[in-house]
DNA sequence: ATCCGCACGTA
DNA sequence: CGTACGTGCGGATT
């Protein structure tokens, strides 16, 4: 009931708004284990829930469409002929949805012949003739139209489907500046081209608004048609039949025969048991709740079919040998958690489905369970490699990884940013993972034991196993499982580095940005802080009266491409010193947090985030050493204090050259691409040799240059306007340049658009090994989401086979360095580079080994090259 | 204390 | 209007 005493009567048009939700959500968070797509159902039903909440009606129902045929497709065969034909995935959920709908006992109304809209206008119109508030929700224009004082129309905005815009009639007087009975000779003016309704060519909102004003009525405006002077007056007496027939295809039918009358549509309780079934075959869970508080179901009822709650079983506080025996009694998976304190174990604790044990470490336990633990009896463990260090800290080498939730979710959803075990446990098993409360010194809540750790993981397991398809479990375990067991050595490794070298180098570039600072005060006569983009903002483009540069969301960039760009062609003293000045302090600020991460081994330990990328690359934290400086000459000092440690030998760089050009000739096949890597000719020189039609010996470094920046770019989507500003080149230049490219290597571009047309049908892309990256905003109808989303569709793949083999490499070369009895050992990954600390007299040994590994890390069709150096430190090392 | 945007280092 | 990352600063916010 509303304030007024009078029931109320929701009417929705399930359809339009379900189809919004289909685009609005994306589709790799909503499918189900089947496959089934329910992003359309849940994004609905997640609307009319909020809707029945907030607006509390006393009567409700969905109408649907039955089909694209109706009578006014009978009337006007090219009626929506335009309108492509909804997405397979999306009208699959329209069944679903009404059954769900069903369950709620919420009226669903369909008829043969006419739309959605036709069926809410006849329960708007009966409705407030039978003294009811209408509310029609509709994501279609035209029910503009039925907006009364008795009917409100909430309407879809464009930020998303669960904001509602009230159309009262001042509201849509406010919006189109007439009352809501004019809006269908507006809209039959000005067209509707969703719907294939062509208006009058160059009469849009505002000059249809203007003629209806000064003539009141649509029938009068073409009485007087004559009289409209201008083109737009011809264009009008030029298509008055389309005007005439859009009218009246755009008004809605108000006395359609329905089974059922606004007075038989009472809001009614929910069939609680019907509603969890169809929820949980479309695995919707918190959706529940919602639905039963919103629309109300018998407390009893939802109380008798309610499943039992979820307890774990209290873990048994066990002794060494203890849980030795526990574990020998079990066959089959057990998972294990090592809670770590100071990087060494703290606590203990294993689980299978119903029963947990743990312990405190100690050197009993660890002798009793050393078998076990070191043995091939599979293991399950959450976010293994902290896990995995601590042990080898206490001299034991985990065995038996079998499976680690935490990377299987992320295999699942590399985009998701929270991956940790509570994070699943709240995803896949929709229960909260208990947690000491932080804010309390003596906690309230209990955070959840190394036992019941355990038996979560193992719960998690089974449900992320359930989702993973078979290639990322391949994955998994071919390749995922076994870095992270190189990496647990590379990180508990480290590599040295000079504190001496850091330090003198760090105070030099002190004394030079300071110098230069001063500099470039004296420039401008006044001191400002050269790290604010914003003070510097006013220095060139208010105090020096530079020309303004490109926007950014705050105001106008300073960065060097901008900087380089003024130099050129405003040159001012300021600019280039405030470019050295940038230089110095950047890499004092590298050095200086370098510096801190040196540890008592006089070594830095990164850390290696296994799921810190989308695309199957590594990331490297604490500090990242994936970013160390090498572009010129004077940040190379910062590798050269990357040393050799004592009691080794030498160090080994070993890096792919072009891995991701040969991985697209591989993927495209084409022949001139696989030719180049195959002739041994330098690769720019012979692309080059190709695009500008001379001998590979005459091509110059101009020619090479762009060739060089052509091939990259098209890793990453390049267009014509970013490889002009690239090569600082007409646009017309580089378009010509694509054009002659792709002429010569057309099959690469034949692949690029059939990877990205693949993708679209398939939603994800995948890698030469078959790791996946869901790309839902392919099929965004927002054109920068969508294109944003097609470049990295592009580049995915390739990327990922990229690190596919790269990973495949490190630990086969881990592996064989182990079971060779090599003391040598890899030290760190840089995408495409390893480093290797070589033992003396090991040698020749690695440097087969490594070059062996990464050769024959993948089968592509051209050879994989891989550069080999060596040196002292890593500077000379990578040359 | 915490978050965001900018700028910039790498592959 | 070229992909993938992490870090540190300034500045605004709490």
């Amino acid at each position: 009931m509303t304030d007024s005493g009078k029931p109320t009567l929701l009417v929705v048009d399930g359809h339009s708004l379900a189809y919004r939700a289909f685009f609005a959500l994306p589709v790799d968070n909503f499918t189900t284990k089947d496959g089934q797509h329910t992003n359309g159902i849940y994004g609905f039903l997640s609307m009319f829930v909020n809707l029945v909440k907030a607006e509390r009606p006393t009567h409700l129902a969905v109408a649907f469409d039955t089909s694209r045929h109706s009578f006014r497709t009978d009337v006007y065969p090219e009626y929506k002929a335009t309108r492509s034909e909804s997405p397979s995935e999306f009208k699959g959920q329209i069944p679903l949805l009404q059954e769900c709908l069903a369950a709620m006992n919420v009226t669903v109304l369909t008829k043969a012949g006419v739309e959605a809209d036709d069926i809410l206008a006849t329960l708007a119109t009966q409705g407030a003739e039978q003294g009811f508030d209408v509310l029609v929700c509709s994501g279609d224009r035209d029910t503009i139209q039925l907006v009364t004082d008795d009917v409100t129309l909430l309407y879809p905005s464009v930020q998303g489907v669960s904001q509602l815009k009230r159309y009262t009639p001042d509201a849509v007087v406010e919006k189109y500046g007439l009352p809501p009975a004019n809006y269908p000779d507006i809209a039959a003016l000005v067209g509707e081209t969703s719907d294939n309704l062509p208006g009058v060519p160059k009469v849009g909102e505002k000059t249809a608004v203007k003629w209806l004003t000064q003539w009141g009525t649509l029938d009068a405006l073409i009485e007087n048609a004559e009289k409209i002077p201008g083109v737009v007056g011809g264009n009008l007496r030029e298509h008055l039949d389309d005007v005439r027939r859009n009218r009246s295809l755009n008004a809605l039918l108000r006395d359609v025969e329905l089974p059922a009358g606004p007075a038989d549509l009472t809001l009614q309780s929910v069939d609680a048991q019907a509603v969890r079934d169809i929820f949980a075959r479309l695995e919707f869970k918190t959706l529940l709740p919602r639905v039963f508080e919103a629309i109300g179901a018998d407390a009893e009822e939802v109380a008798a079919s309610a499943p039992p709650a979820v307890v774990a079983p209290p873990p048994a506080e066990l002794d060494g040998p203890g849980l030795a025996t526990w574990v020998a009694g079990h066959t089959g998976e057990i998972a294990l958690t090592v809670t770590v304190a100071g990087g060494l174990p703290a606590r203990i604790g294993v689980a299978t489905a119903d029963a947990a044990a743990e312990a405190t470490w100690s050197d009993v336990v660890a002798s009793s369970l050393a078998e076990w633990l070191t043995g091939s009896a599979p293991k399950v463990i959450a976010d293994a490699k902290p896990q995995v260090k601590a042990l080898r800290r206490a001299g034991l080498r985990l065995g038996g990884l079998a499976f680690d939730p935490v990377l299987a979710g992320w295999l699942l959803r590399p985009s998701f940013p929270d991956k940790g075990l509570a994070d699943l446990v709240d995803r896949y098993l929709d229960e909260k993972l208990p947690e000491a409360d932080p804010t309390q010194l003596v906690p309230e809540t209990e955070g959840a034991t190394a036992g019941q750790l355990s038996w979560y993981s193992l719960r998690v397991a089974a449900a992320v196993r359930a989702e993973l398809p078979a290639p990322l479990a391949t994955v998994l375990s071919d390749i995922e499982l076994p870095t992270l067991d190189a990496l647990a050595d590379m990180e508990l490794a480290g590599v040295a580095v000079s504190h001496e070298k850091l330090s003198s180098f760090s105070a030099e570039l002190g004394a030079r940005s300071e110098t230069v600072a001063q500099q470039a005060f004296a420039e401008i006569g006044r001191e400002v802080n050269l790290g604010s983009p914003k003070q510097l903002q006013d220095v060139l483009f208010e105090q020096l009266e530079l020309p303004k540069t490109r926007k950014t969301k705050t105001g106008y960039s300073t960065d060097a491409a901008v900087l380089a760009d003024l130099q050129e062609s405003h040159p001012h003293p300021f600019l280039d010193l405030l470019l050295q000045h940038r230089e110095a302090t950047k890499l004092r600020q590298i050095i200086e947090s370098l510096d801190g991460a040196i540890g008592v081994d006089a070594r830095v330990h990164t850390t290696y985030v296994q799921t810190g990328s989308q695309t199957g690359r590594l990331s490297s934290t604490d500090p990242n050493l994936q970013n160390i400086p090498i572009r010129n000459e004077e940040s190379r000092r910062i590798r050269a204090a990357f040393e050799v440690g004592s009691e080794f030998e030498t160090l080994l760089t070993a890096d792919y050259s072009q891995i991701e050009m040969r991985i697209m000739a591989h993927l495209s096949g084409d022949a001139g691409l696989v030719e180049a890597f195959n002739s041994g000719e330098d690769l720019h020189r012979f692309v080059g040799a190709r695009v500008f039609g001379v001998e590979p010996a005459d091509v110059t470094p101009a020619m090479r240059t762009k060739v060089k920046a052509m091939s990259y770019g098209l890793v990453y989507g390049l267009s014509a306007f970013g490889l002009s500003k690239q090569l600082r080149i007409e646009q017309s230049e580089a378009k010509l340049l694509m054009t002659e490219y792709f002429a010569r290597f057309g099959a690469v571009r034949d692949y690029l658009r059939s990877s990205v047309e693949q993708a679209r049908i398939d939603g994800y892309t995948e890698t030469i090994f078959g790791r996946r990256r869901p790309f839902p905003d392919l099929a965004s109808p927002n054109r920068v989401l969508r294109e944003n989303a097609e470049r990295a569709a592009l580049n995915a793949p390739i990327q990922g086979s990229a690190a596919d083999i790269m990973k495949i490499a490190l630990f086969r070369i881990h592996d064989e360095l182990r079971t060779g009895g090599l003391s040598s050992r890899v030290l760190l990954q840089i995408h495409d580079e390893l480093v290797v600390e070589v033992a003396s007299g090991e040698w020749d040994d690695v440097e087969r080994i490594v070059r062996d590994r990464m050769g024959d890390a993948a089968d592509l069709t051209v050879p994989l090259d891989v550069q080999i150096g060596r040196g002292a430190n890593w500077d000379i090392a990578g040359h």
